[in-house]
DNA sequence: TAGACATTTAAAGGAATATTGAAATGTTGG
DNA sequence: CCAACATTTCAATATTCCTTTAAATGTCTA
């Protein structure tokens, strides 16, 4: 459930090229994530840019961080992504179906009867 | 279908309170829309500032305007909040279940055989 | 067509954000 | 413990973004 200004800070984050990309990566790597330097070299930016655009992610919570042998392993925070994705079509757009897509259900579990 | 920087673009105009407002307001609004001075006045913000707000969400693709009469009236580009859904979902994400959400089929139309 | 109205444009200042390079922190293996 | 490694933090700069005020544009009505 996201309030306004968080939602605000995570559209920030995505509102910004490399940022962008490293959620990109880090869906695609899944739980197991991907450390800071092997973010930066493949998006070939300096360890220090890297790490700040990690923080923002970070403090916005659409990824998460944790420490393994020398390396920080960055994960994507996929409840957070889905809380967005709810958010855009929600509270922003009102659940209005030429938003959210005829025929796509809003993320409600069929009901037990 | 949006690429990475009209993405980028879209993610940044949502990420400032009088812009996600005007963005919400237009959606409920519906195709009708508002005129520039009525959503200064529910907003609280001045002309001039609205509508500098309004040129960063027209300049986005997320809204549209036209002219009636002396007011100039806003309203929300569905088709393009649509595709920012999808590019948050499907490209960015992946079509990740865990961000999509399970039991929500991806915006397809019901194909007519 | 003059005047009021609705909005935009332009210019200027201040605030927030991004990039860079250098120094600091924490971690591991010898 | 020391040296190399992985990353972060800091400080400085550059850039972009937001707000405000004043002036300009376009539209309608009397």
């Amino acid at each position: 459930m996201l309030g306004e200004s968080q939602a605000i800070a995570a559209f920030g984050s995505l509102a910004q090229e490399t940022r962008l990309r490293v959620l990109r990566l880090l869906v695609q790597a899944g739980a197991e994530g991907l450390s800071a330097g092997s973010l930066a070299e493949r998006l070939e930016v300096s360890p220090s840019n890297i790490s700040f655009h990690l923080s923002h992610l970070e403090r916005a919570g659409l990824i998460q961080a944790r420490r393994q042998a020398r390396s920080i392993i960055y994960s994507a925070a996929y409840d957070a992504l889905r809380d967005l994705v709810r958010f855009l079509m929600e509270d922003c757009c009102a659940g209005d179906p030429r938003v959210t897509g005829r025929g796509c259900a809003p993320a409600e579990p069929p009901k037990p009867a």
